[in-house]
DNA sequence: TTGGAATTTTAAGCATTTCTTAAGATTCAT
DNA sequence: ATGAATCTTAAGAAATGCTTAAAATTCCAA
C-alpha cells in the first residue's frame, strides 16, 4: 500500500515516514502544496494524508482537485485547527476523516487502515488454537472435524477471534454482531456463548472461550 | 473520570451509561435540561454529553451558561439533527464536538477519549513498579503473571495508580470508585485494599499501597 | 402462499461469583 | 496504656452468568 504525505513539518512527516514504513507502507512525502498535489495526481497513491495549513497550495484545495480525478481514494486531513467547523468544511471538500495535531501514531495507523480496509482485502483464515475460521468458505473446524455453526454463532465466534487476546465487553459485542446500538439487557449473549462452548465441546484444557465477569468474553489460546 | 449525560430519551441514556461504566467511567444521567444544568454547574464532571432537544433548557442554553464557569471543560452535542449551520451554532455555544444519533458506541467513546486525553493521559497501560494494569483488556499482570481481579478491585486499583504518587483520600476513592456522593462510613474501601494487597501478594520490599493513616492511600513505586 | 424446519430470542430457575456489612483482632500515635 | 484507625475474616445479600426449554421469527421448498 502506498502512502503520500503532504506536510511542512520535517519533524512530522519524518515521525509517519518511519513508523508507516515500518508497518511496511511505501510512503513519499511531499514539503509543500505543488508538488504535493503533482504527486497526489499521478495516482499512484492508495490513501493521501494532508497538513491542512501548506506552502504552495492549502490541504483543502489540494483535496478539492484530488477528488475530480481520485473520488474513492481516501485523503485524511491533519490538522491543527482545533475549531470543529473548520474541519467540517474540509470534510465537505471531500476528505474522508480527520486527525488533529498533536496525534499519536497509534491513532493514525488505526484510522489509516480503516480507511484502507476495502482494498487491502481481509485475511480469510483465522485461528484459534486448534480452532480453525474461514470467512470466505464460512466453516470452522477443530482440528480436521468440521463444526457446523449457525449465522450468529459463526459472527460472534468471528468477532471473538478477530480480537483474539482482547478482552471483548458485552456492549461491543452486541454492537458488532447484533447490530444493536442501544440499551440491552437481555441474556442473548450466554446463549450463544453457551451454544459455541457446545459445538466446540471445548474441553477444560481447551478453554478458548474465557468469561470475564462483569465485563464480557475474551478468546485467547491458553 | 466523571461523565454527565443530560438525555431524555431513556434507551439512549442507559445504553450510554452502560457502555461507559463498563470502561469504567462514573456516569451520571440527567433526563431534563435544568435539573442537568444544576449538576453540571457542580463542577464534578470531566466531560459533558448533552442532548440537542432537552425538556425544560436546551442542550445549547446548557452548553452556554455551563461554558460561563467551566471554560475548559469538555462538552460534546448528541444532535439528531444533520444541517451543518445548526450543529455550527451549538459548536459557537462552546461545545467541543458533536455526534450525529444514531451513533456508534465505540465513536462516541473514540471522541470522549480524545477530548479527555490531556486529562487521562493517552495510555490504556498503566504501570505501577512491576504492576501493569491495561484498561483496554481490562488485565493486571504482576511481572509475567496475570492476576484476575474483580470489577472493583480492578477499578480501585486503576484509580490509585491513575493518582500514582497522589495520596488518594477515602473520600475520593468512594466517589470515583463507588460512584457515592454521600458521607461514607462503612469499611468497603478497606476490604477491598486488603484484597488487592493478598491478590498483588505484595512482599516488603513490594509495599506499592501504602496506608496514609486519617487520610486514604497511595500507590507508589517505593 | 403456506407449512415445517431451522434459527434466533426470551425467560426462568439454578449455580456461582462478587459485593457489602459487621465484628473482632491488630496496629498506630499520643 | 488508651482510643482511634485500620486490617482481616467470614457470612449473608446481591449481582452475574449458565443452562434449558419454550416462544417467536426467519427461511426455504412445495
Amino acid at each position: 500500500m502506498r502512502i503520500l504525505i503532504v506536510e511542512d513539518e520535517q519533524g512530522i512527516a519524518a515521525f509517519l515516514k518511519q513508523g508507516l514504513e515500518e508497518e511496511s507502507f511505501a510512503v513519499d512525502v511531499a514539503d509543500e502544496g505543488k508538488s504535493g498535489l503533482r504527486l497526489a495526481l499521478s495516482g499512484e497513491y492508495d490513501i493521501l494524508l494532508l497538513d491542512w495549513m501548506l506552502p504552495g497550495l492549502s490541504g483543502i484545495e489540494i483535496c478539492r482537485q484530488f477528488r475530480k480525478e481520485f473520488p474513492t481514494t481516501p485523503v485524511i486531513f491533519l490538522t491543527a485547527k482545533d475549531t470543529l467547523d473548520e474541519t467540517l468544511f474540509g470534510l465537505q471538500s471531500g476528505a474522508n476523516d480527520y486527525i488533529k495535531k498533536p496525534f499519536h501514531f497509534e491513532e493514525i495507523l488505526e484510522r489509516i487502515k480503516v480507511q484502507l480496509r476495502p482494498k487491502m482485502g481481509e485475511h480469510s483464515l483465522f485461528t484459534l488454537g486448534i480452532i480453525t475460521l474461514n470467512t470466505e468458505t464460512h466453516q470452522v473446524f477443530k482440528g480436521k472435524e468440521e463444526i457446523n455453526l449457525t449465522q450468529k454463532e459463526f459472527a460472534l465466534l468471528e468477532y471473538l477471534i478477530r480480537n483474539k487476546g482482547k478482552v471483548c465487553r458485552r456492549s461491543r459485542i452486541i454492537e458488532s454482531v447484533w447490530d444493536i446500538h442501544f440499551e440491552y439487557n437481555s441474556g442473548v449473549i450466554d446463549v450463544y456463548i453457551n451454544a459455541l462452548r457446545k459445538k466446540l465441546s471445548l474441553s477444560d484444557e481447551e478453554n478458548y472461550i474465557q468469561t470475564i465477569r462483569g465485563v464480557g468474553y475474551i478468546a485467547k489460546e491458553i
